[in-house]
DNA sequence: CCCCCGTTTTTTATACATAAGAAACATATG
DNA sequence: CATATGTTTCTTATGTATAAAAAACGGGGG
């Protein structure tokens, strides 16, 4: 009864190597496919299989090769590759922050259940590893209860959030010229550029880059709590502000900019400049975020 | 297949507050004993039921009372008290204690359930629970990997520790003469020098009493990360050294001493003081773990 | 009207079942 | 012998089932 989604992002995948070849061309072996699609043999026969099936692909003793027109093969649906479990966090969330749920409503994982047409495994599953967000609370036989999305949620995030990135910023004065770190800093520097060059068109991508910037930041010296308290933040800003958009081009314009200002910072080596710059855009972060919750 | 464990342990506590009553006394109502015993009145009634049915309470038209001999009730044994979910975190942490796990040993959830005499869910379930303590990962599709309680993960541990506890240390200082707090400190101090004097007897006792010192300096501003983090904490303290009982009674005696230095510091609202006694004991706590595991 | 108790309904904790996916094993082919 | 494919076995993801516990409902007595 599990869903087959693996195979078909794998078949969808797949599409693209596909692409990559040229028509009676060999295809590579099962086990290089295996590495390239991160999945396992088993996975890739069925899809080798399923395109064997639909002509694109033509077994012959010992050798695949490709068929004719791979043009155009047909995908399998977004939603079809997504994981129950991966659906059941979307619907949640969704339930969340459409304002179905105030400050202390009470979670009932049957309800929940049918609302989202899923077993209630999956959904007290998901409320269990939910959990560590700090959003919901468990009761001893006796379900959930929603501590709300509130402004001291928001508070308590950034208090931390304060400490730990404070604590990595700084270390940066104390690295060594030669740290891989620079180059990647670098690099990021110039992703923010290219994305302030195209603001108008994809100021949606700047949140996926906002984690990817934090996480490097705290990666100088890594501690898995630090790191795991990251998920809470990404999961914070990826969904909260998927159904908060209100000057989303401005506030997403601003945060490059301080960002920008945060790598200088670091390259200066200067602990004052550095803790300047990580407050400014902390605080300017959570003032952000209070607005919109508020 | 759900377990009567709820059941038990209110019968069980149900017989602690029978002996409070005398024979031919009327009992509280239903609901009343709801409250006492925190559980459902569904569960009240079946153990009043349990209870007429061995004599110990006569019913009659509305009311209750007590009958004969409650000296020699049975009580029910107390693994039955515990749910399934409590058993396997028991196991679990004996299985990771004990040695049989090693750094990087792939988990398993089925072979676990086997191991465990439990259902593949309830593993499950508790693995996913788990995750949070950092100790172990998920791969997806494909089980579990234990990271090992390692140097490292002390490590990480204790530099967490220190943000968070000097953090609600320094809070102290500016507390207000009348705040309630200072009245909870004071009795924290009356509990710790009770437990010093009878050192050689109740040492087992510290680990609870350690727990419960250290939320209480959290608890000024509380923080639902940082709160969540304490279970981390507590579970090293309460699992790690029930497996390493090295020099236990003297470790718990430094602590105790640290403690009350703490204390005194926290007294004097003098950050520099609070901060040093703040630093030494975790300092010295984390020497000794790290001792401990090497 | 409020509390108490009896009854019914709903939800949770836990077991079990099974298709999909991963891993291990076996065989063949160059 | 190494690597690729074919086959078998084991594990995970997810649904279903059910006893225990909680919650909701309802009548009766003070």
């Amino acid at each position: 009864m599990r869903t087959d989604t693996t195979f078909k992002r794998a078949f969808n995948d797949m599409i693209d190597i596909i692409r990559t070849l040229d028509l009676g061309e060999e295809l590579p072996s099962e086990n290089a496919l295996r590495a390239q699609l991160g999945v396992s043999r088993t996975t890739v026969r069925k899809v080798l299989a399923g395109m064997s099936a639909r002509g694109i692909i033509i077994s012959e003793a010992h050798r695949r090769i490709i068929g004719e027109q791979p043009q155009q093969i047909e995908r399998y649906p977004k939603e079809e590759t997504l994981a129950i479990s991966e659906q059941v966090e979307t619907s949640f969330m969704e339930w969340m922050l459409r304002g179905d749920a105030c400050p202390g409503t009470e979670i009932n994982e049957a309800e929940l259940a049918r609302k989202f047409g899923v077993a209630t495994t999956i959904v007290r599953e998901f409320l269990n590893r939910f959990q560590k967000y700090g959003l919901i609370e468990k009761r001893q036989n006796a379900g959930w209860v929603f501590k709300g999305f509130t402004a001291s949620f928001a508070l308590e995030l950034f208090e931390i959030r304060e400490m730990f990135e404070m604590r990595s910023a700084r270390l940066f004065a104390t690295l060594p010229d030669g740290s891989p770190v620079w180059k990647q800093i670098q690099s990021m520097r110039a992703a923010h550029l290219e994305l302030l060059a195209d603001i108008d068109a994809r100021f949606q991508d700047f949140s996926e880059l906002d984690s990817r910037f934090h996480r490097l930041i705290t990666a100088v010296a890594p501690n898995r709590f630090i790191e795991s308290f990251q998920d809470v933040i990404a999961m914070v800003f990826h969904y909260h502000y998927q159904w908060n958009k209100r000057d989303e081009r401005a506030r997403n314009e601003v945060a490059i900019g301080e960002h920008l200002a945060l790598i200088e910072a670091l390259e200066s080596r200067n602990i004052a400049l550095i803790d300047r710059a990580c407050r400014l855009h902390l605080t300017s972060a959570r003032e952000t975020l209070l607005h919109s919750i508020a």
